[in-house]
RNA sequence: GCCGGUGUGCUGGAAUUGGCAGACGGGGCGGACUCAAAAUCCGUUGUCAGCGAUGGCGUGUGGGUUCAAGUCCCACCACCGGCACCA
């Protein structure tokens, strides 16, 4: 007995009804099954902060309907959901209220979770993980070890940002303008022992595999690639003028290396303490260096920054032309990238330019323009186009081009330096001097150095002290600290520093295919049967740092044999934000909107809707009250259609005329467009358009025609009921079965449209007199061009517009357009 | 600063391959229903001129290519994301 709909839609009744149902039937649970093709759907997990954002439930609604999508489809679909839960602000809580950082993210997941389920997405929740946890991060650990193993991780000294008041090591988002967020003491650098990953070595991988992601946003592969930052050059030794030592200098231009006139080491150099003890001027350079440490890199890359450098006395031999050159410091040169020391050659490059005016350092030109205008009497600026070679030896009258090559290939041949490749990326520093991470499984022991710790996992000690003085929390904590070397057996004492919560993230994806896995971090045939991710969504503002580190661990893991695929993600999509009066919602702005009120107020369904049509996935989103107010009323609207139609659907057979076709040939047009729109583009937006304008054509029928026929109006019913499904699973799934269904909405197949239905026999051609539209004719749609042309020409209208003049070209796109060209 | 993106009515946005700019929603206006209001239903709504038929203008700015440009090219402006310890 089918229950009658009430009069009025309410929301809060069938969204707890459904809810409760979907979990006591298991309904988003997955079994593999072989049968069906697979389709493993992924939306970046969130960090438990609170309670959800409309970022998330934006991120999430789009990933369900995807999901819901290839379900219909009869894919069998994996769409997990977990919690990237190690990071700072448990950190922070935990210093600023007292709560255990363990309580503070297991209080918020438990909310987080809630809100998650009161959304509707169809999670298996069997599958959830928690990075948190010592049966996730043992794993983490236990994978850190295999890549040890391997050669990619290891030690080295690292700067971090130190807070002399607060003793502590602060994250940048914790300096603001130089300074500590919480004293506002100026921040020094420090340099510590710090673990690190070979991301390096996959850097060719990184770049080169980006061909082979068709389906990821051009603007992701091009802001990888440029974070890559690939370039082929040459390494050059400059001898120092008195010792032995030399300087390794790397650049993409030695067809300029007879334009140098000094070269720069940045402050961090590791030669510099030598030059120090030489230089004469030594407690200025100090203080020099100093200032510059200060400075971030940001701002010493910036072209707009002052270019800050000194002299330090010394002096380094060009190897082709043997010339003495000073060696200066200079706060536009790093460390981190290349040698850490450059040639300078004012001319032929920007910044050398600025720094030698600056300094009054000599210039000379090297490279002549083809009009040969470039003179030292009158540039203002380096010259950096292509030319001819001039005061440079042998070289002289070459294109600079082919200099490149030649200059190369005599340093190979003097033995003074080789060509080589550089790359921006740099190596992924993860030590964290953290207490709320995953442990590095690191000992020390006198007699055996550092050695892994595989008695996995190494747990975090709970109960902590949070007072800031200098140490590193687990470095506190004795119980910890204080341990036996595994190799050995003998007193030793444990790393205290855990790992960067990248890490945790890098593989998350893979333990979804086998969560509850206890001998090993995911059984490989089911991590090959599962990955990679089918389609994958989140923030764009993720689209270097987590999908470059993510790409990296997968590469690595199948390199070490544990999977048999390179690439994690398949497809990506990267979604916009959602803003609020222009900008993102926040709370020192105060214009956040709780996703928790809205669906308090309207439902579920009416938050996912507005979401989903308010704006193209990866287009920002403007948050609009009233535009919610209009999702919901389409809901209304849909829901008092179907109950008003409730009695008609029983009856059999009746007629088709003209409104009969016409009302079906919209169902089918409808059914057609929202299939397009969402397995081509994810387009949401124009798909839920055309589900109301359907909707609107149903009231029109509704208004035209006494007596509906009851096919008809099942068809459409039946078949907007399912369209809907995917967007609106709530009230979808109560109209199913109110209309005499059983079994789930969201268990149905995604109907067929019916292409004979769809067709027209007739369409509108526009003509237009040079470009602008004079009439409309409507034609057959299989008219010729030539019929098209003298329809055209033959209309009153246009031969008014066309007059005395010449016509020159007729353009004819058949069945759309005729453009007449006067004049 | 560097790298990447975005810009269309009052407003969120649509225009799928260079071919009718403004679909659909919001807001406004008008009407129906009502004692009245809300809700609902129907209609209308880029802008300027005109009683009207109709015409001119119009996709951040300036230029260009084309029979035809929101869409392609060049230069610029504004805003947003990332910049390696927020996640």
């Amino acid at each position: 007995m089918v229950e009658r709909l009430g009069e009025k839609y309410q929301p809060k009744e069938i969204e707890r009804k459904w809810q409760r149902e979907w979990a006591a039937a298991g309904l988003y649970t997955v079994a593999e099954d072989p049968q069906k093709p697979k389709y493993y759907c992924l939306e970046m997990f969130p960090y438990p902060s609170g309670k959800l954002h409309m970022g998330h439930v934006r991120n999430y609604t789009i990933g369900d309907v995807v999901a819901r999508y290839y379900t219909m489809h009869g894919y069998n679909v994996l769409h997990p959901m977990g919690w990237d839960s190690f990071g700072l602000p448990a950190e922070n809580a935990a210093i600023k209220h007292g709560i255990k950082p363990s309580v503070w993210t297991r209080d918020n997941i438990d909310y987080m979770r809630g809100q998650l389920q009161q959304l509707g997405l169809s999670y298996d929740w069997d599958r959830e993980v928690a990075t948190c946890l010592p049966d996730y991060y043992r794993w983490t650990q236990w994978l850190f070890l295999q890549l040890y193993k391997a050669g990619l991780a290891y030690k080295k000294k690292a700067a971090v940002n130190w807070c002399p008041s607060c003793k502590t090591v602060l994250a940048n988002e914790q300096v603001v303008a130089g300074r500590c967020e919480r004293c506002d003491s100026e921040v020094s650098h420090k340099d510590l022992e710090q673990w690190f990953f070979k991301i390096t070595a996959y850097a060719d991988k990184l770049l080169a595999n980006l061909e082979k992601l068709p389906g990821w946003p051009e603007k992701v592969k091009l802001m990888q690639k440029n974070w890559i930052g690939k370039s082929e050059g040459v390494e050059v030794d400059f001898p120092l003028a008195d010792g032995k030592e030399k300087v390794s200098i790397f650049t993409t231009r030695p067809d300029t290396i007879f334009g140098v006139t000094y070269m720069v080491l940045a402050p961090e150099h590791p030669l510099v303490p030598q030059l120090l003890a030489q230089a004469p001027n030594r407690e200025e350079v100090e203080a020099f260096i100093a200032e510059v440490r200060k400075q971030d890199d940001l701002t010493r890359t910036s072209t707009e920054t002052e270019k800050l450098g000194i002299f330090t006395g010394s002096y380094a031999v060009n190897p082709l032309n043997g010339e003495k050159v000073p060696i200066w410091l200079g706060n536009y040169v790093l460390a981190s990238y290349g040698t850490g020391a450059v040639m300078a050659v004012p001319t032929h490059d920007q910044r050398d330019f600025e720094f030698a005016k600056k300094y009054d350092l000599p210039l000379r030109v090297v490279i002549q323009s083809p009009q040969g205008n470039v003179s030292l009497k009158t540039m203002t600026e380096a010259y950096v186009e292509d030319g001819i070679l001039v005061n440079s030896g042998s070289f002289n009258g070459l294109g600079n081009r082919e200099a490149i090559e030649k200059i190369c290939a005599h340093i190979e041949r003097e033995n003074i330096g080789q060509r080589k490749v550089n790359y921006k990326l740099r190596d992924w520093l993860i030590s964290r001097q953290r207490y709320w991470g995953a442990p590095l499984p690191i000992v020390y022991c006198e007699k055996c150095g550092a050695v892994p710790d595989e008695n996995l996992p190494v747990l975090l000690p709970d109960g902590v002290a949070f007072k800031p003085n200098g140490q590193s929390p687990l470095a506190e904590c004795e119980s910890f600290v204080k341990t036996t070397c595994p190799r050995c057996g003998g007193p030793a004492r444990r790393e205290t520093d855990t790992m960067d919560t990248f890490v945790c993230s890098s593989w998350y994806f893979l333990r979804y295919a086998d969560p509850h896995n206890e001998e090993i971090a995911f059984d490989r045939e089911k991590a090959n049967r599962w990955l990679p991710v089918d389609q994958y969504i989140g923030g764009v503002e993720h689209a270097i740092l987590h999908l470059m580190y993510a790409r990296f661990f997968t590469m690595a893991l199948h390199d070490l044999g544990l999977v048999d695929f390179d690439e994690p993600f398949e497809n990506l999509l990267t979604q916009g934000m959602v803003l609020k009066d222009g900008s993102k919602m926040s709370k020192s702005k105060g214009n956040i909107v709780d996703p928790g009120y809205i669906i308090d107020k309207y439902g579920a369904d009416t938050a996912r809707l507005f979401i989903l049509f308010a704006a193209p996935p990866e287009r920002d989103l403007e948050w609009s009250d009233q535009g919610v107010e209009g999702a919901h009323r389409f809901l209304n609207r849909i829901w008092r259609l179907v109950a008003d139609w409730q009695d008609v659907l029983p009856g059999g057979k009746g007629k088709a005329t003209a409104e009969e076709q016409a009302l079906r040939k919209q169902v089918h047009l409808t059914l057609k467009k929202v299939q397009e729109d969402l397995a081509n583009r994810f387009q949401f937006n124009t798909a839920i358009s055309a589900i109301m304008e359907l909707v609107n054509a149903a009231y029109h029928y509704r208004e035209q025609v006494a007596n509906p026929d009851p096919a008809t109006v099942r068809e459409t019913v039946d078949m907007l009921i399912l369209m809907l499904a995917p967007f609106a699973p709530f009230i979808s799934e109560e109209l199913w079965s109110a209309t005499g269904h059983t079994g789930s909405v969201h268990k149905q197949a995604w109907p067929k449209y019916d292409p004979k239905a769809t067709v027209s026999t007739e369409v509108t051609v526009v003509v237009q007199v040079n470009g602008k539209v004079r009439e409309r004719l409507t034609m057959s749609v299989d008219s010729s061009e030539e019929e098209l042309k003298a329809k055209a020409l033959a209309s009153a209208k246009v031969k008014e517009f066309i007059g005395a003049k010449q016509i020159r070209k007729v353009i004819v796109i058949p069945r759309k357009l005729v453009n007449i060209v006067i004049g």
